[in-house]
DNA sequence: ATAATAATTTAGATTACCCTAAACTAATGT
DNA sequence: ACATTAGTTTAGGGTAATCTAAATTATTAT
């Protein structure tokens, strides 16, 4: 049975590792659990001691299929926990991410399946990004970032990459909740920063937001 | 912030000193926690540097006014768990134990709050025993156990003192939740076992058993 | 090609919790 | 009173995860 700490730097790594391949980095992942490179290098060598990844010195380290498959069921659980605390007892999404941490690493697998049943089996967490199934497959959203859409141009917001509390309430002040329609107005190619209609009211949004918001045309 | 471990010695000695004021000795703890005397004898010195509880050398240990509430916050915790567990998820009673010791050390004051608004405020959870308030007030509920009950008395079964799923599996074959009228129709002095009407059902108790099973006349 | 710089790893400690074995304390029986 | 015994504490270590500081490797600039 895999430590509290273990799941949390395999979870870092496959965050990290995007589309999969590249290899992570010391340092990166160091800086992603909020510890030193010292003992991310520490962990890194026991996690591929244990097979969960392989791992190259100075070079980096990839998931193994074992390492993914640990990695997604930690995300399944953090993603159904965030969708239970906002649908089942009303917590706001900008207040969940914390107490989902800590909640992702209870060792039950009868309770995540009762969990998965009692919400009707989600396919997206609040926050618009997709859960994991039992069996650790995940639908990719192949979405872009708000800030490549061209001035004109209407979409749907799928998800928020970031998942911190001062990001999420201002997107909630704005309305830019994940299944809403958003069309560009403006762009401003000085800062990047774009106007845009949001259920019809008019608002404006900095590149650093627009970033983070993940739109499919 | 206490640790996951200290929680659990806390509320150990909680369970164990009962009525309040007599000392935990440290075989019992250690046995209670599943480890050496060793260890507890380590660990009350530190719950003692942090004033949760008073010790004294070869006496045992007593909880302080702050102890006794952090272990009555776990207490709270884990029975609004088991509550949950069965009433939203549909577990069995027997199954919701091991869980809830993982789900108890979870740290989130709205968290609980929350959980204890969806429950709509429960007062016993499923074995029958009560959960403390936000403020650590507890219902002392001075129930009897059924191997005192005569012959020829009726009783209503208020809770359970063990929570071990053997036991919780044999309750639930012949119906002896909490809640339910229990009437003694017979009595056998050789071993204490008893037999008794339950829902019209004629069932027979082991001494072992009606231990075990609390009721209020 | 080599020096400077950035990233990474190793070495050596620290803390929390747990262990075994030995020493100690309190209670009991003769 | 003294020996036995049960219970407890102390001493000395082990493991997991962390840290700082020093050493090493890879990359970049000249």
């Amino acid at each position: 049975m895999l430590s509290f700490t273990e799941e949390n730097y395999l979870k870092a790594i496959y965050h990290l590792s995007k589309e999969g391949s590249e290899p992570v980095l010391t340092n990166d992942l160091a800086k992603s659990v909020r510890t030193k490179a010292a003992s991310a290098t520490d962990m890194v060598k026991k996690l591929a001691a244990k097979k969960l990844i392989s791992y190259r010195k100075y070079y980096g380290a990839n998931l193994t299929t074992k390492g993914k498959t640990e990695a997604l069921m930690v995300i399944r659980k953090h993603r159904l926990w965030e969708t239970f605390l906002v649908q089942a007892l009303g917590f706001m999404w900008d207040e969940v991410h914390e107490v989902a941490e800590q909640l992702e690493h209870i060792h039950s697998k009868r309770l995540i399946e009762k969990l998965d049943e009692f919400l009707n089996y989600p396919k997206t967490d609040p926050h618009g990004d997709p859960i994991p199934d039992r069996n650790g497959k995940i639908q990719q959203t192949a979405a872009i970032s708000c800030d490549q859409l061209e001035k004109g141009k209407s979409a749907i917001i799928t998800a928020v990459k970031d998942s911190s509390g001062s990001l999420l309430k201002l997107l909630d002040k704005i309305g830019a909740h994940p299944g809403k329609k958003i069309k560009i107005i403006a762009c401003e190619p000085y800062d990047k920063s774009v106007e845009a209609l949001l259920d019809g009211q008019r608002v404006f949004i900095s590149h650093e937001v627009s970033k983070n918001i993940l739109v499919k045309e």
